[in-house]
DNA sequence: CATAACGTGTGCATCATGCACACGATTGAC
DNA sequence: GTCAATCGTGTGCATGATGCACACGTTATG
C-alpha cells in the first residue's frame, strides 16, 4: 500500500529537514564559513546582509518579516551594517516613508567571499553525486520550499 | 557542459536551503504549529524537547552540542522542561556524573501532538506530489544531510 | 480633508546567553 | 594505588539582544 509508504516518507523527510536546520544553525558552522571567507562579522548581521543582497532594495519592515524578527531589532542591525559600510540606506523614490537598504560594493565583496567560501567547503560533498541526483535534489527541494511558501500565503506572497 | 550545470544547480540548491531555513525559523510558524497542536510552550523549549525525544537518554552537554548552544543555557532550559513535567532527569547508571534527560509520558503527548499537527498542516502540500517525487526527495535530502554531517565530523560523528 | 494605516526609529525593561567558576565523578599516567 | 587532568553539571554575574510602547512623518482610504 503506497499510502503507508508515503506517510513513512513524510516523517522521514521531516527528520531530515530538522537535521538540516539544526546543522545550519550551529554557531560553529558560521564561524568556519566566516573564517574561510576571511570575514569578520557578527552572525546575526551576516544573515541580514545575505537577505538584503537577495531582495534589495528592501525596507526594514519587509526585511524584518522575512527574518521573523521585530522590525525595531532589524532596524538597529541594519544601522550597524550601514556603519560598517556594507549596506547603504536611501529614501525610496516610490514611497518616501521607506528608507531602502542596498548592498554597497564593499558589502558585495563580502557576500561574494562568503559564496566562494561555501562553495569550496561543500565541494567534497558533491564530488560523488551523479548529475541526475544533484539535479533532482535541486528540483525537488525547490518545489518543496515553494509549496510550503505558497501554502503559507497563497495570495499575498511576493515570491509566488 | 555538465560541469557548468552542476555549478548552477549547487547555487540554486543553496538558495532553496536558505529559503527553507528562513521559513522554518519564522517565529509565527512555530506559533501556528503550537496553536494547531493545542500546546502552550516557549519556542526555545520545544526545540529542545524534540531533541530530547529523539536522542534520549541524553546529557546536557551532548544536547548542548547538538543544539549549538552553551551547555549552561541548555542546563537552565532543560530544568524548565523538568519543572513543566515534560522531561525527567535521572542519574545515569553508566556514568554518575551524567543526569540523563528523558521524555515523560506528558512530554511524549506534547511531541505526538506536535507531530500530528505538523502532519495535518503540511498534508495539502503533498497531495499533488507523485510517489516517485516524494520518495526521491526523501532519499536525496537524507543523503545530502548525511553527507554534510559526515564532512563535518568524518570519524567521531555518533550518527554515522 | 480627515482619519486610519503604514514605515521608521528611540527609550526602556526584560530575558536569554555565555563566561568564569566551583564541585563531584571519572579517567589515565606513573 | 595515588594523584592530576579531564569531564558533566550547575550557579553567579554581566553583557547584549530582543520586543513592546511610543512618537513622527508619509501614504492610503472614505
Amino acid at each position: 500500500m503506497t499510502a503507508r509508504r508515503r506517510l513513512v516518507a513524510r516523517r522521514h523527510l521531516h527528520e531530515s529537514v530538522v537535521d538540516l536546520i539544526a546543522l545550519m544553525n550551529l554557531p560553529q558552522r558560521d564561524d568556519v564559513l566566516l573564517a574561510e571567507a576571511g570575514v569578520t562579522l557578527d552572525r546575526a548581521l551576516f544573515t541580514l546582509l545575505v537577505g538584503i543582497e537577495r531582495f534589495q532594495p528592501i525596507g526594514v519592515v519587509e526585511l524584518a518579516d522575512r527574518a521573523g524578527r521585530d522590525h525595531t531589532t532589524v532596524s538597529r542591525q541594519v544601522a550597524k551594517l550601514a556603519e560598517l559600510g556594507l549596506v547603504e540606506r536611501r529614501p525610496s523614490a516610490a514611497d518616501r516613508r521607506v528608507r531602502e537598504a542596498l548592498i554597497t560594493s564593499e558589502g558585495r565583496r563580502v557576500t561574494d567571499a562568503l559564496d566562494a567560501a561555501r562553495h569550496r567547503l561543500t565541494a567534497p560533498v558533491f564530488e560523488r553525486w551523479t548529475d541526475r541526483d544533484l539535479f533532482e535534489l535541486d528540483r525537488l527541494l525547490r518545489r518543496y520550499v515553494d509549496d510550503l511558501l505558497t501554502m503559507r500565503a497563497p495570495e499575498d506572497d511576493p515570491d509566488a
